[in-house]
DNA sequence: CGGAAATGGTCCGCTGCCGGACGTCTTGAG
DNA sequence: CTCAAGACGTCCGGCAGCGGACCATTTCCG
């Protein structure tokens, strides 16, 4: 398990200290980004349609002005672009992160480190939970396919942003099977939270290797049925990157 | 592990459809949801004051108007009262909730046996990890005392009631300990969401024996700093609790 | 005993956001 | 070629919620 940078310890003392948050925020901001992490975390694929300003509006339970707002903050973010008239609509142009050339310079230390860590231990607790839930679960013949299809394209992935985007859409996929509103948005954070350092490791063919094996026996798991065997793969899995990162942020 | 009752497929064939959520709600109903829900958990013992409510509205990111509001809504439920001047304040009168005298009869189906399993499964993977957490940190001598009376609260109480709010504050503060906010923020929702369905658990002292010989456990290992045999601890009584709502689910 | 402090109670103007109607463009069917 | 359909683009009235100032009440301290 990682041990990341010596941050001082908040210690609430108080549970009220803890429990209690603040939900609220602007909504136009949340908006902006919910939309920009789905593209980035490659829900929608490049060249992939937005569903109609309306119908999304309706689905985030925003207004379409202010979905219209956000829409327009993508687009100057080079993510999407937008054609009127019949058959037009919002598609997605963003093709997958630059990666990362090198190691940043002196390790990811402070709050930034300690949000990080926080998002890893989080990852690890939910992430196999969703893979043993989704192992437990009957899948249809479409659902069973697509997962094969998810996995395909992380295994045949050379570019390492398509990768990287690949990647994140399986782990989605996995929390998706698993049929669990509550797993299906914690593993979304998770990934969220996790995509901007995962995009900063320094890509080995050996470690994309090693990831897409371990992809591979997910997956392969999770069909067969087996729950508590998905849980420990995934689990390692788990480790794994987290070792990964172990150097990045020392 | 559990198997709840045979909840229609809802299966999201696209990523976006599972991913995409609508995070907007009234700012009103959900401080109100938020402080009940923290009342009603143990956040706040009874007696204890709330925060003055300029802290509270700040903390919680709404306008004192809205907090008072939810306030007054916590006070026509009889959950809290309030006092003027200096000194003042509002103070919790909950005790404690009514405990189900039999199970209900036709057991819990439908959308709402799929939430409640949902739940059950979530808490399953995030409350091991927090404890697992927890474990591997170097606690201070407050907060190794503060757990230590937290258990001796489960310990002693001997109206279920009472032990029901005692319980929820255990896991909520092995969860604090953990230091992990989007652990703790999923524990109390975790526990938020199982809360109503624990109190209709026929309470039978060999259950509560059992379970508290479980929490003294949990907390040995976590103030020992075992991670892992906290985790595996802290999953069999999640299974225990799980198994002891199999026959009112069904 | 008197006043400062701490707290809840009230009001007002402003802004963000909503809902819905309407306008504009582009395309595909007939 | 025409035009209806389906999408984005724009505008306006209304309201929930915010921020901050101010009032009212009680208690503690000198």
């Amino acid at each position: 398990m990682i041990q990341l940078s010596p941050v001082p310890d908040p210690a609430p003392r108080r549970l009220s200290d803890a429990v209690l948050r603040s939900a609220t925020t602007n909504v136009f901001e949340s908006t902006v980004e919910q939309l920009a992490t789905a593209v980035r975390l490659g829900v929608f694929a490049r060249g992939e349609q937005l569903p109609p300003e309306r119908e999304l509006a309706e689905r985030l339970g925003v207004s379409r002005v202010t979905l219209r707002e956000a829409i327009a903050a993508l687009r100057d973010s080079g993510l999407v672009t937008t054609r009127r008239g019949r058959g037009g609509g919002t598609v997605v142009i963003y093709d997958g992160p630059e990666m990362a050339a090198e190691r940043p310079a002196g390790g990811i230390r402070g709050r930034r480190g300690a949000a990080l860590a926080d998002a890893l231990e989080f990852r690890r607790a939910v992430e196999p939970g969703a893979a043993a839930l989704a192992a437990r679960r009957s899948l249809s013949g479409d659902q069973r396919a697509w997962l094969r299809a998810t996995l395909h394209e992380t295994a045949v992935a050379t570019d390492p942003a398509v990768h990287r985007l690949a990647d994140s859409r399986l782990h989605l996929a996995v929390a998706t099977l698993s049929g669990s509103p509550m797993l299906i948005e914690a593993v979304t954070r998770a990934q969220a939270a996790l995509h901007e350092l995962l995009i900063a490791i320094p890509v080995l063919p050996l470690n994309i290797a090693h990831s897409d094996a371990q992809h591979q026996q997910i997956v392969d798991v999770i069909l067969g049925g087996d729950a508590e065997t998905a849980r420990v793969t995934m689990e390692e899995h788990c480790d794994a990157t987290s070792a990964l990162l172990r150097g990045l942020l020392g």
